[in-house]
DNA sequence: GTTAATTATTTGTACATACAACTATTTGGT
DNA sequence: ACCAAATAGTTGTATGTACAAATAATTAAC
């Protein structure tokens, strides 16, 4: 099993079971080859930074989604649950299930009306929301620490709106 | 519920089921919140382009992480599960998990030795990776043709690099 | 005004991925 | 040479997400 040890700008420092030291740069062989390819980066990038927001939003016990969803609720109570979809850019069916595990936690209350169904944040979940938007702040801080502000934010932007445009469905 | 209908500079303008239509920013209200934030970003991106690398991987009749590792291990056949874990980073879990699959499916063989595992490609993979290969490109083109191939191309390798750096476990 | 089409949400089911715990093997310390 | 530590891989289990089908409500068509 090769393990990273170390960092230094585009260089990876590995060392093997039998002590030899493996130096690549980060666009070695294979990863070169898939580099290139945003479906595999992104995805990458997205399990990644996946791992560091559960870790920081461990603080308030929430995944990350939940915490997000929690926040655009408080934001804007009443909401529809498409909206949310909308919003969040998750498919109807995974805000359905996100629903029914806050409801469950008694953070949301959801409030059928005919066909639409209104969100509406609970007193409990006006509480925590406040520790949330701390959890979003270390999380920002840390990869920006990393990353560099400058370039997390027109990365950030970039892909943002790449998503919007590659969403035509 | 929202349908996007059109696409227009950074404008998105949505038809809502009262035939009002509403035209906003790509930056409008919550989305202005959460598209400075990584975590929500890259995470829309990945499950958009995802998406897109299903249908287009669909003519091999396999998911997309199944496509990459058909390719990886006939690149550079016996190499190791830990190796496949770390050029595709992913865990080694999650490696074990979608070789038992392409086992099952004819398209590697594993070889323990000792406590290391050595994946080999099989017959009917080397004849599938062209097509593989091919489905590769489309997907490639699919989305330069939407963001820009110049564009694209700088962010790829943005995003790679960053989750190459916050990858510090 | 009744029937067909559209729309909003939910449910059944499937899947990719990960963590934690476990097994088996190899390496290292003394 | 033996025992402790590290390592490679697998398995049990959980979770986030999605698709397709189902349900229920609204709108449109004639």
């Amino acid at each position: 099993m090769l393990t990273q040890r170390i960092f230094i700008k585009n260089l990876k420092i590995f060392a093997h079971t039998n002590n030899v030291i493996y130096i690549c740069t980060i666009m070695s062989d294979e990863k070169n080859l898939y580099c290139k390819c945003l479906y595999y980066s992104a995805n990458a990038l997205a399990r990644i930074i996946t791992r560091i927001a559960e870790e920081e939003f461990a603080a308030v016990n929430l995944a990350p989604s939940y915490a997000f969803m929690v926040m655009t609720i408080n934001k804007r109570p009443g909401l529809l649950a498409g909206e949310l979809s909308d919003i969040m850019m998750l498919t109807p069916s995974t805000v359905t299930r996100l629903l029914e595990k806050l409801e469950s936690q008694q953070l949301v209350k959801r409030h059928m009306e005919g066909r639409v169904t209104m969100i509406y944040p609970t007193p409990k979940s006006v509480e925590i929301n406040q520790e949330i938007q701390a959890a979003w702040l270390k999380l920002y801080k840390r990869y920006t620490d990393i990353l560099g502000e400058e370039f997390a934010h027109q990365m950030t932007e970039d892909i943002f709106i790449s998503a919007v445009k590659l969403d035509t469905k």
